[in-house]
DNA sequence: GAAATTTCCGAACACAGTGTTGACTTTCTC
DNA sequence: GAGAAAGTCAACACTGTGTTCGGAAATTTC
């Protein structure tokens, strides 16, 4: 997060993307982005609506900026982890991005909610693919690239459904205990507890 | 699918809301559901703006009036099947959602493309969920509520992944292979392979 | 097939929000 | 403190909205 590029921006500008930003957040837990006004945006944040034309072009363009700084974060969490061999590596970046989820929490539900954005999750996507590619090939090496695809999206995608399940009960689970969680539902599939399980119970059930 | 309801609308109607759907989904390619204006929706249906009225409050009230008419369907495959043991249910419904969504893969891939729409997701959600809560606890009986909560949303979400790339790739795949391929991961991890497949390689990983 | 009904059209309307401008005042940086 | 940058205020033309007519056209009903 924070305005990730300059530091040495003019306290004045620093001062009104806050606001604007805040008055974004507050109008996006009442209604859709579509819905949102330049008017009421500025209005809210007490300030003049040409003023706004300064930063950003529209409100979709205001959101993206805004999903922007949240991937600035995101990538350095992702590439930060270079060393160690691929099957130890997969847990701590699961542990680094889910508390990364619960300290920027607000950001999440909304755009994981009903009303949120479905090119984030597109973006989550990307972000996480490379990641993958590199993580998933000496795990499962026999795996075809269009076998692949699939595997990697429903894991994915699974995990932003995790996601947004945590974020809505307020993470009240540690970011410990989900990253664990999505570890285990990820190799061992969702009929599986989160730890010290045994494969009773599946075993009995794949029946061809 | 079809206009569930009413066969008996005026066939002038029919074709004014068959006009508007075309071109609603035409417009839907080029952009997103926020940039579409009523005035270049009638425009492209050449019809009076004035029409548009009769039936729909706005672009996004059409939008979901059309999801309407995919969620009725969904509802009925989800709740045809009554009889049956619960784990001999799970796949052949799949099976029937993904030749359902085969059948409708144009509508599956605007709604779930970066520029789709996230209730649609949540939608989706709240169809399966209910089903769910029947057909799960009598595979893992010993699961602990908000734990399912989880499970489920990971299956879920990862499910409308699996979905995204399927379509994505022009359903390439039999309906078969994909509800196998998500009835073997929901069970047994994205690590492993759709079937025939024993359980090496993730037993070497669970490191506790 | 004529009458009654319903739908659609074309045009007009007031209205709200957009995006941009220019002159000004305030605030910040160096 | 001087100069630069940012924000204010009022005004502008413009686009799209949502609703309203009367009348034309299509459809259903008898």
């Amino acid at each position: 997060m924070e305005s990730g590029q300059d530091r040495k921006e003019d306290r004045r500008v620093r001062r009104t993307k806050k606001l604007l930003t805040q008055a974004l957040m507050t109008l996006l837990r009442e209604k859709q982005a579509n819905e949102i006004t330049v008017k009421e945006l500025t209005d809210l944040a007490d300030m003049n609506r040409g003023t706004f034309y300064l930063y950003y072009r529209d409100i979709y363009d205001m959101l993206e900026k805004t999903e922007d700084s949240v991937f600035e974060a995101l990538d350095e969490i992702v590439n930060l982890r270079g060393g160690g061999d691929m099957a130890a590596q997969t847990k701590p970046l699961l542990l680094d991005l889910f508390r990364f989820i619960g300290d920027n929490q607000d950001i999440f539900r909304l755009l994981l909610s009903p009303t949120g954005d479905m090119s984030f999750l597109h973006r989550l996507n990307g972000v996480l693919r490379e990641k993958c590619l590199r993580l998933w090939p000496s795990l499962a090496p026999q795996r075809e690239e269009t076998d692949f695809e699939y595997h990697y999206s429903f894991a994915v995608f699974g995990c932003a459904g995790l996601i947004r399940a945590w974020v809505n009960r307020d993470c009240r689970e540690s970011a410990e205990i989900m990253a664990e969680l999505a570890d285990a539902m990820i190799r061992k599939g969702t009929l599986v507890g989160p730890e010290a399980q045994q494969n009773k119970g599946t075993l009995a059930l794949h029946g061809n």
